[in-house]
DNA sequence: GCCGTTTTCGGCCCGACTGTTTTCAGTCG
């Protein structure tokens, strides 16, 4: 077949401009919604929907119907879709590059492409801009002085709507939210503050930061937050909302509520959307319907302060932000079955560190150190093996012979913690591993990563990784799809051969914390539960201030509902040295 | 075009805000 592997944000983008399309030729209002729908859907999977679609799975997705289908079949297989180009058709193409500058929305992409016969997208934003400067865009219908001088500005710096921007890093956003509340402090009617959206769900990356806040009086609230030291630009300002982008790019909603009704307001943001629209459907079946301010049933609106006593009026027991991304957690609910989600406090020891052996910055007793603090009863030092090929084999059994006698010094020398030693070793483009197992024998424990050769095709990487597995000296697979946000893409390997491969050998994946790779993601982390394989979080610290980047782990393993018993180091010392498969010397 | 715990037909979320408007269209979330 010929098929074309397309990303995502490809997909996402074709179909966005089919939306527009649609929109700018007056498409039945409810035909463009179920684009819209579709979108906003395909567009939050973290999954590759060309994937889906290759494994025959891309029918399962909401919203994907059995038109939508149809066409996302044919841009695969045949890499174009008639049917939108009929749509885009006698359009100008002009207006596609407008699009998604701040203000502007399909149908002003239309008009002002349309009456200054912009036909191409190469040019489309330098000539609006020089219609603007004429002063030419306020004579046009539904645009004036203001508009004018909005779009000059917008394209002249390039402001692109928020969900053009490159989202941030959880821990990044996270830093953001902790000085707003810092300062929103200071504000004196204020009684609850808390950052909504994807960042309360834990996402591994934030789009933009929605901050429902309770408070009695409204306008001293916002024009509190107006001034906010950190505010580059006041986008809306109005009664019951406001909106500013700050000087480090992020944009900050704010939502006023009163204390009584805070609870469907912070449920409400909290969403996801597409939580948030099957439990308004599930609402209806009760008839009841939701909104930000409370929940009607006939005519009266009943209000909540907070979240559990909303989803208790329903009928649900409480679901944890983590949870609502429109999956199946609302079917779990209601059958009592929701996970009884991991926590930071459940980890006893963890198995990926570094220390200055090898790219770390703190020493081994340094880690061991800080390990102590946080109570671990065991802790894994996996620096990157010494190369064999540059070292020769005497010097590497050297390093090792060495470095084994500092580890049971430590472990004799105190009762705190057992360390154990081990590697992390490269799974190398063919397949082998960076240390033979000779050397390997040598170890308590192997951690296996890929670390080249990204791009090698499915196959290879497949390939790779059941090599790994299959090797009895290794213990766990590192970070497994590989990706780093906003800069590597995962790989792509067959993940049922991984995951049935890790399962019955034994063997154990990891689910690390570092904040920008998060991997295995919280998809391929609910996957893995089902196939009943075992996994690690690990904070793969590089310095002893690293171990705190556990707690991303542990909220990227809530969101792939994970509960303490789908991961082994929430056991003790003794359960998790026979689980882990760790061979004491 | 999508969807189904009374439906394979007949519904489909909607409010806040802004700018250009005399009551609404467009954008955004």
């Amino acid at each position: 077949m010929n098929s074309n592997r397309i990303s995502n944000k490809e997909v996402v983008s074709i179909l966005k401009e089919v939306l527009a399309a649609m929109d700018v030729k007056n498409f039945n209002v409810f035909r463009v919604r179920a684009y819209q729908n579709a979108i906003a859907i395909l567009d939050n999977l973290t999954v590759s929907i060309y994937d889906l679609w290759e494994n025959g799975r891309l029918k399962e997705i909401p919203g994907v119907g059995a038109s939508i289908y149809a066409h996302l079949n044919e841009l695969f297989s045949e890499g174009k879709v008639k049917e939108f180009d009929a749509i885009k058709k006698d359009l100008p193409e002009g207006m596609f590059a407008l699009i998604g500058i701040r203000g502007i929305g399909a149908r002003k992409a239309f008009k002002l492409a349309n009456a200054f016969k912009i036909k191409t997208r190469e040019g489309a934003v330098e000539k609006i801009k020089e219609h603007a400067e004429k002063g030419e865009i306020r004579e046009l219908e539904g645009f004036g002085e203001k508009s004018e001088k909005d779009i000059l500005e917008a394209v002249g710096q390039f402001k692109m709507t928020k969900n053009e921007k490159e989202r941030v890093l959880y821990s990044k956003a996270e830093e953001t939210v902790e000085r707003i509340y810092d300062y929103m402090k200071e504000a004196d009617a204020l009684s609850h503050i808390e950052a909504a959206g994807s960042f309360r769900r834990k996402n591994a990356t934030i789009g933009d930061l929605d901050i429902p806040v309770a408070t009695t009086d409204p306008d001293k609230t916002i024009k509190h937050f107006l001034k906010f030291p950190e505010i580059a630009e006041i986008l809306v300002k109005g009664d019951k909302k406001c909106s500013a982008v700050l000087k480090n790019d992020l944009q900050v909603d704010l939502r006023v509520s009163t204390p009584e009704a805070y609870g469907a307001m912070l449920q409400y943001f909290t969403g996801s959307k597409q939580h948030n629209i099957l439990l308004r459907n599930f609402a209806l079946s009760k008839n009841m319907s939701l909104s930000e301010y409370g929940i009607k049933k006939g005519s009266d609106i009943y209000e909540f302060a907070d979240e559990p006593s909303f989803y208790k009026f329903l009928g649900l027991p409480y679901i944890e932000p983590e949870l609502r991304n429109g999956s199946n957690e609302i079917e779990a609910a209601i059958e009592n079955k929701l996970p009884d989600l991991i926590e930071l406090k459940d980890i006893k020891g963890e198995v990926h560190t570094h220390t200055t052996d090898s790219d770390g910055i703190s020493t081994l007793e340094e880690m061991v150190e800080a390990a102590i603090a946080l109570g671990y009863e065991y802790l894994g030092i996996s620096d990157h093996a010494p190369s064999v090929t540059s070292r020769g084999y005497r010097e590497v059994s050297d390093i090792i012979k060495k470095k084994r006698a500092v580890i049971n010094k430590i472990n004799e020398k105190q009762n705190f913690i057992k360390v154990f030693f081990g590697y992390e070793v490269n799974i190398l483009a063919d397949a082998t591993l960076g240390l033979p197992d000779e050397v390997l024998s040598e170890l308590d424990y192997v951690v296996a990563s890929i670390h080249t050769s990204f791009n090698q095709d499915r196959e290879q990487i497949t390939d790779r990784l059941l090599a790994a597995i299959e090797n009895p000296y290794v213990n766990i697979i590192g970070h497994p799809s590989g990706r780093l946000l906003n800069q590597r893409d995962p790989v792509d390997p067959a993940w049922d051969k991984v995951f049935l491969a890790a399962r019955d050998n034994n063997k154990i994946l990891e689910i690390n914390s570092q904040p920008d790779r998060l991997d295995l993601t919280d998809d391929l982390v609910k996957e893995a539960i089902s196939w009943k394989v075992k996994m690690v979080i690990s904070s793969d610290a590089h310095a002893t201030d690293q171990f705190s980047h556990m707690k991303y782990g542990i909220y990227n393993a809530r969101r792939g509902w994970a509960e303490k018993k789908n991961i082994i180091n929430t056991l003790g010392f003794s359960d998790f040295v026979k689980e882990a498969g760790i061979r004491l010397k």
